[in-house]
This record gives C-alpha cells, structure tokens and sequence, in this order.
RNA sequence: CGGAACGUAGCGCAGCCUGGUAGCGCACUUGUCUGGGGGGCAAGUGGUCGCGGGUUCAAAUCCCGCCGUUCCGACCA
C-alpha cells in the first residue's frame, strides 16, 4: 500500500462522475469509463487516464507483470519512439502501411511511434548474445504503443494510443521456442484467471507477422466484439488449480486446453466440435491477448543469430506475446456489470471497499467512520471514504457507478454501532456491527 | 479508405426548415428547509452558437471551404 492510500477521501479526491452519458460513447464499458470518471479522451482514440481508472490499470499492470515473471520472462522498457532503419532491415517500414504514425525529427531523419517491438527487441538481443548457452530468453516490457487505426472506437478497447504488454522469447531451436511458448501459454491463463476472467485461447491466425503456433486469449462477455463457440466443459476449468508448475513439462496442460472445442465465429466449422452443435456455448468475445511462434522471421533478415554447440552460426528462433492492457480495463467492464455501474472483480478494483458516511454532519458518527476507515488502512485494506456532504441517494449512485467490491455504510445504525455491509456484485447487503464488519473485510 | 450524421453553457438537448433580443433540464454558486437511493424552495453565475469566408439592413439559422467528433462497412491488441 502507497501512503497516498491514507489520504482516500472522496472530498479530496478527483474522480468526476456523469450523471449523463456522453454522446461519443456507444459500448458500455465506454460509457461506464467516462461516467465512473476513470478516462476522459483528449483526441479520437486517446485517453487521458484519471486517478481512478489508473488504480485499474496499475493493478491489471502489476498482474500481468507478475505473472510474466513467475514464467521467467525479464522485464525491460523500450522506448516509445524508434527510428525507422531497423524498420527497413526487417522490410516492414514499407509493409506496415498507416497504421505506423511516422515522425521526422529535427535533422529529417524518419523516425515512428512504435506501434510493436520486434525490430528493436530482436536488435537489442543480436547485439548482446552471441552463444546458444545464454538462450533461452524471454524479455518483456509494457509500454505505451501507438497505431493510427483509421477508426478508433469502443473506448480503452479499440484506441490509437494503447498499454500493452509485449514479451519475446530466443530460443536455439524449435523445441526450445516451443517450450517459451508453452510456459506464456500457462502465464496467460494464470493472468486473466487472477482477474476474474474467463480467458480462452483460441487458435489463430499469425496475421501479417507469420508464423504457425498461435493462440489469441478471448475473455468472454455478452457484449464482446465477436461470437465465439466454446465447449462447455470450458466453464469448468481453473487454471490456478490445475497444480503445474512453469518447470513442468507443460506438453500435457497445453493439450489439455487446446483439445477443449474453442473457436470464433469465423473459424467455426459446425459439426467440427466433437459433441453436439447444441451442446456448444454460444457467447461473444473480446480479443486481450495473443501469443505467436514466428521462428526467424525477424532473427533472419537482421542477421540476430548465435553459435550453436556444433560451432555453427544459427538464426533465433522468436516468438512474441502480446497483452492488451489498457484494452483489458474496457474488456473487463464488458464482462462485468450491471445497470447502475461497473462491478470490479477484486483483484483489479480500484479499491477493495466503499465506505460511505451518511452522517457527516454528525460529529459522533463521522468519528466512528473515520475509526472504521483507519482501522481497515491500517489492516492493508484499500478503502474509498464518501466524505462529501451529498445526499445519500448521490452517494448510492456513485458508489453503485464506480463498482468498488464492498460497500459500508455508516448511517443510522451508527448510534447502535451498527453498519451496513453490502456486496457489489450480488447486491447482498446486511447490517453488522462494526467489529464484524472489520472482521468480514480484512479476512 | 468508401458511405452517413453531428458540432449551440461543464454534460444532455431544443431553436435552424420559414433569418429579427440565444433557450430548457442537469451540474455549478449563495441562502434555506431537508437528510437511507441522484430532494424542495428562493436568488444567481456561465455561451466569440466548432473555425474561416460569403449572401443580407440583419446569420445559430441560408451558401462555400476547413477542422473536430461519432456511426455503418473494410482493417486490428
């Protein structure tokens, strides 16, 4: 916990809320974001993230990055800008098309805002290895990108400037870049089960990168941008509990989940699941993440090779992991709330509880929630204190439009000692006293 | 990039067709009553009507150009 979290009152705070929606808004999670005042935009597909949506995006961030770590990857920060003569090493300077958002500097020289990283990684990693006996390597970073989609929409999801995580692996061989590519495939599924998500790979297409090993990772939500169909039997996985670990050979779990029937829309063969088409679950999906071999695709024409035990030069063999994480804070609030507002899953709330003080101009009670709201800081629970002097049914609003886990409300039940606890997500709601409170929240 | 809309107070909108003092709701300020689901009363603040040009005695309104934002399609983490 930051000491910032001590100073959470929501009368000193910034987080301003609509009572309206904006008209540029049309997806949910879009209106939700602006209304709950955790993004404004500055400019089409750009985003200007405030004090609340940026706890979000810390707590996704931080997920991803331990998660990237526990699978051995490194973690290292690129720059945003780069010049665009390894872009033409690798031929994709032409390729790339405007999508790439290309800058000249003062001295004409043409540089771009990095829409992805192979180029710079791959040059990064030639010049510092030179033998097989310091592969493998996964390396990692999360950075801002940019891509000058020709439409951007939907918010955080589908924006020009965008935070993603991307990871690279070097491997020596095949067999070796097989064995980067099962351990992401663990991590990812690790990642988005911690936040709450149901997140299913689904064989893909390498795209304009190539390559032959590919999964794109679909969270699924009502709301989400393509239809998917997925065995049942999906529902019922946890990959927190399967047990494996990232030594593990992982030849067994990756085909554990592979072999479960997956695909979207556009993949979808009828009669090719292996149950009946009626069994199947129809959902939709949104795309947070996508994991590819691309062999020597890069490590080839930039030259970026090792010598092998034999003696001989050989190219690396690559393959890059990408998470969408700013796009996951839109993703997520698809796939989690209801009429009055955003409902966090807790490990990527903003805050843990809500606490709401009904009474502030009650000298009394107000103490008795300040003691409350200290004594759960002081527990290591993160808490959002109403302090302000609204109505109640303002606060009820808010607090319900900003989707914190817990809600308590101190109010007239106060002189009795007594709180009302309620559950975002399940609407169950209880008076308690204030010990029991404590107690509930803290363990 | 093809097709289509919209731009008027912080937000949501009316006014434009048929040119003539720029409006409404919410928000905001002050006072007051109120106090468990976006409250009432009273008094206020706030707008170069996106920008530029043209027509006209007169333009938010009509005409031309530009900029911005959004929607549908093709494209994508």
């Amino acid at each position: 916990m930051t000491p910032q979290d001590f100073f959470m009152r929501l009368s000193q705070y910034f987080i301003p809320t609509l009572k309206e929606t904006p008209t540029e808004a049309q997806i949910v999670s879009h209106r939700l974001m602006l209304r709950a005042g955790l993004v404004r935009q500055t400019s089409a597909g750009i985003y200007a993230w405030l004090p609340l949506g940026l706890r979000v995006l810390r707590k996704i961030e931080q997920i991803v990055r331990e998660e990237q770590n526990a699978a051995g990857a490194l973690e290292v920060l690129m720059p945003t800008i780069q010049s665009a003569d390894l872009w033409k090493q690798s031929g994709r300077y032409e390729a790339y098309g405007k999508e790439m958002l290309r800058i000249v500097d003062r001295h004409e020289r043409e540089m771009l805002y990095g829409p992805t990283n192979e180029e710079m990684i791959t040059d990064l990693f030639r010049r510092e290895i030179k033998t097989y006996r310091d592969l493998p390597k996964n390396l990692y970073h999360i950075q801002w990108k940019f891509r000058d989609e020709v439409r951007p929409r939907f918010g955080v999801m589908r924006g020009r400037e965008f935070l993603m995580k991307d990871a690279y692996s070097f491997d020596l061989d095949y067999a070796g870049a097989k064995k980067s590519y099962q351990k992401m495939f663990l991590a990812y599924l690790r990642t988005f089960a911690r936040m709450g998500l149901q997140a299913i790979p689904m064989r893909a297409d390498s795209g304009a990168i190539g390559g032959d090993l590919s999964h794109e990772f679909i969270i699924l939500a009502e709301t989400g941008e393509s239809a998917v169909f997925c065995h049942p039997d999906w529902l019922k996985t946890d990959p927190l509990r399967d047990g494996v670990s990232h030594d593990d050979d992982l030849e067994p779990f990756v085909n554990k989940y592979t072999g479960l029937y997956a695909a979207t829309d556009e993949k979808h063969k009828p009669g090719s699941a292996g149950i009946a088409e009626e069994a199947l679950i129809k959902t939709r999906g949104i795309e947070v993440g996508h994991i590819f071999y691309f062999g020597i695709k890069y490590s080839k024409p930039m030259g970026a090779e090792v010598k092998g035990p034999d003696g001989n030069n050989v190219a690396l063999e690559m393959g890059s992991y990408g998470i969408g994480v700013s796009r996951l804070v839109g993703a997520i609030i698809e796939a989690s709330h209801d009429d009055a507002g955003i409902i966090w899953p807790e490990p990527v709330a903003p805050f843990k509880v809500g606490l709401i003080n009904l009474k502030t101009n009650d000298a009394v009670a107000t103490k008795q929630v300040d003691d409350l709201y200290a004594k759960l800081q002081n527990a290591g629970v993160s808490v959002l204190l109403d302090d302000r002097d609204e109505r109640p049914g303002a606060k009820f609003a808010d607090m319900d439009l900003i989707g914190l886990p817990w809600h308590v409300v101190g109010g007239r039940g106060l002189e009795k000692g007594m709180v009302e606890v309620k559950n975002r997500k399940t609407g169950e709601r209880g008076e308690i006293s204030i010990d029991a409170a404590l107690q509930k929240l803290t363990s």
